[in-house]
DNA sequence: GGGCAATTCGTGAACGTTCACGGGAGCGCT
DNA sequence: AGCGCTCCCGTGAACGTTCACGAATTGCCC
């Protein structure tokens, strides 16, 4: 028989009476347990399974105390960047038998603060990018271990993981300008208000070359973007000869306007992106990227988040750094 | 002070022995309900606060029945395919105040069989792709409702949505032929032991314009893969001016080995990939695609989901399918 | 001053499961 | 016969929260 549906729900109780013994020996038959007969065991198996018992989770977990759950928060699950730390955390936290809910906030403060409203009661850490106050974050996930990516933080409860990217942008400059490059042009984020902290390294490092810093448009964080941005940069400064991007995505926006307007790459435009997405060996020429280890970055959250979790002594703040690297493959 | 860390649990019992009042009373304050002095409620939020308490959701769900948390099982989260599926699904899921546990299986059965153990007790209901025999399935998700993607069920218990691509890909081959192509071969998956469904779709396609059928390549399921079994198949078949390909990233790699080769897109070789993937637009070409409505898809495969949890009455099976359809964007 | 409503708070029960413990039946051995 | 051991099985309690209900206090009006 197919159970009703929408009649009540089977506890155990109603599989005990229903096989004539009582709610500890079904407990035992359904967890595999020793001290019970092969046959009552079977019989109690085959109760369940008619009355499409289905034990609840919330009554399980309150008297055992072992599966943990953490909460995973991405800006945009689309952008191939977080796709991959996404995919990092999953593997890590499968790896320990964690549970790993997943929140995407669309880029959207008002998406993140609902996030936040509901993740407090149902996860046991929170590991994630956020964009609201802190003491929003702090108000939401009281008594709960708080991993932050990307981000400073100055609540004592929360961890965050740095993304070091200035000795990376370092060699990348450097690379182009062994290449013979002198005007080297930026197209940064344009989402934020105030320039990124990507563009800082860039100038740090352009200056220590003596070359100009200036040249800089930005662009909307899309390929789309990416390819105006270029163009409007080459328009104003036809003299450039080489690209930083604040990420991949631009970057291969600028690999394709570059090739709309003649220029060939890397012969005529270099081009370095900022991420080192798998993705950059699909465009030809393969992407030339200030490279973050993504699986790293990802191992490393949810590592520092077991060790809050157990109480085990976490990683200092310069154990938990990204240190971004240069990765040569084509375009530059 | 910071709570001492390694200590036993902390209730809503121990607030309100510490803020004097009962337990309903917390309650009623941490979950900003009426019947509360308002001076009463600041005390017991401090108290909480000095404590360190957290509700456990376990006891909060076992009472209050309303939280349901869905899993999502995706084979393999980088593959930007599932990226857009598991987007989609996720979205959908938040319109409702569902939670999504996600698993990725990374293609592998052990992983999925992994996951089968432990899925069935932490969620409510289970969306996603498996590869596993449908009696396995059954025994690890008894009472709760499943809903597979892209793949048959016999199950009376299961749904599945069904992805239908005959007439995409035959408005694709149309496509091509109108074009003036009369050679035309495919590139097909060469994971699974047995020839693709997909390639069953384009056979008939391909016949029914009178065309030889059997220029067949079978590219490893990957950027270089699909590069690799463009230039086999141009070698054995030099005549051919048009491939169509088990999905997007294997024609991304076709685009590649195209160049590589000499060939001009569109003009020299024409190519259709499968998927109709967001990425399609960052190659050059753009690629052209047999396109799937992966939001449509994500939302049907929640949507089903939510009615069989719901009790209501579930969509039928012809309602359950995503037409494939021909997406025209430069690549041919 | 008495009645009545509104406001604020507390107590027992319930949610569904597992754990700790105890008890009965059967068997072998002294 | 008595003892002890093994194998099954059942009962009360506990997990931590919310719900239903009742009680106490206060304020207001006649």
């Amino acid at each position: 028989m197919v159970s009703s549906g929408t009649s009540r729900k089977v506890t155990i109780h109603d599989v005990a009476r229903s096989a004539g013994v009582s709610r500890q020996t079904v407990s035992r038959a359904l967890n595999d347990k020793a001290e019970i007969d092969g046959t009552t065991k079977q019989r109690v198996l085959d109760a369940a399974r008619e009355l499409g018992y289905r034990p609840s989770r919330f009554a399980r977990g309150l008297v055992r105390q072992d599966t943990t759950t953490i909460g995973l928060v991405i800006p945009d699950l689309l952008n191939p960047f977080f796709t991959e730390v996404a995919a990092a955390a999953l593997e890590a936290a499968r790896a320990r038998g964690w549970h790993v809910v997943v929140y995407d906030t669309s880029d959207s403060a008002e998406e993140e603060l609902g996030t936040l409203q509901v993740i407090g009661s149902q996860v046991d850490a929170v590991v994630g990018y956020f964009s609201r106050p802190e003491d929003e974050l702090d108000r939401f996930t009281r008594g709960i271990p708080v991993v932050l990516i990307g981000r400073e933080h100055h609540t004592p409860r929360f961890s965050s993981i740095r993304v070091e990217g200035a000795d990376g942008v370092r060699a990348a400059i450097t690379h182009l300008v062994r290449a013979g490059h002198r005007r080297i042009g930026m197209l940064d984020h344009a989402g934020r208000a105030e320039p990124s902290v990507r563009r800082d390294w860039f100038a740090a490092a352009v200056a220590e070359h003596g070359l100009e810093a200036e040249v800089v448009e930005r662009a909307a964080q899309s390929v789309d973007g990416g390819a105006a941005a270029l163009e409007a940069l080459l328009a104003e400064h036809p003299d450039v000869t080489a690209v930083f991007t604040f990420n991949d995505i631009i970057a291969m926006g600028a690999l394709r306007a570059a090739r709309r307007v003649g220029r060939r790459v890397p012969d005529d435009l270099a081009v370095v992106g900022f991420d080192g997405l798998q993705l950059g060996t699909v465009v030809d020429p393969a992407l030339t990227s200030v490279a973050l280890d993504t699986r790293r970055l990802g191992a490393l959250a949810i590592d520092q988040a077991a060790r809050l979790l157990t109480g085990a002594t976490p990683l200092s703040a310069d154990e938990l750094v990204i240190q971004a690297e240069l990765l040569v493959r084509e375009s530059a």
